[in-house]
DNA sequence: CTTGATAGGTAGATCATCGACATATGGCGA
DNA sequence: TCGCCATATGTCGATGATCTACCTATCAAG
């Protein structure tokens, strides 16, 4: 694990967590409606990416309901979550920038810009 | 291959070679620079992606010049290989939106707006 | 004459994601 | 009431992009 690259899916589990604590069913929704619809989120790929981020502190557990007899935990970022996403989307910023740059597609302007 | 996500070492490539066909070492150091030096790509990963997207439409072969008695290839974006990397810099400036908006950071502005 | 940059490549391991399956409740239509 | 779909949580095995480590070769600098 020498500090792999985030992939998307999980990317996309921090953003949906980013505003506030969900539970699993949750995240899949909020990424499909983040994503457009593109990226429905499979529960093998989020349980597991959860199970992770979990280990490697980066969500935490906000509360466990008991909901129909079962058990129902929500998630939420921790601090360093946060810290990551905030890093990653600066990362992810600066590519999106390049590659518009590179394409000819000027869509975003960098800080300050003016038209 | 039920379409999966570009990953990142994979998107970079495409960047690298957007605006400029390259070959391949020089697609590392290109990579190198877009990335501000975090993102070194690997000659395995390079060199297998440059196969996958040869496969796929995505790259072609601009041109083999003999150097040094050793083979060099340049690679450039097809038009397919281009039409992907615009659609995935779009998914990837929606992403960055979305999670600056819900981390609190705008730094990026929609089209249109304002200072 | 060895080290580092340039340049291109392969083989095996790792691991996040995917696809498929399993389970359970509750509501709605036929 | 029977079946289907949405809600909700999870496991397991396969896939495949990336990573680590290795190999070769030229050329310039020291």
């Amino acid at each position: 694990m020498t500090d792999r690259q985030v992939q998307e899916p999980t990317r996309l589990v921090l953003t949906a967590l980013a505003d506030a604590p969900r539970h699993g069913y949750a995240i899949i929704q909020e990424v499909l409606a983040i994503s457009e619809g593109r990226t429905r989120l499979r529960t093998g790929t989020l349980y597991t990416a959860l199970d992770r981020l979990l280990q490697q502190g980066l969500v935490r557990i906000e509360g466990e309901q008991v909901v129909g007899g079962r058990l129902r935990r929500t998630f939420a970022l921790t601090e360093q979550g946060k810290e990551l996403l905030t890093e990653e989307t600066r990362r992810l910023r600066l590519a999106v920038l390049e590659a518009e740059r590179r394409l000819g597609t000027a869509r975003l302007r960098p800080n300050g810009a003016s038209a």
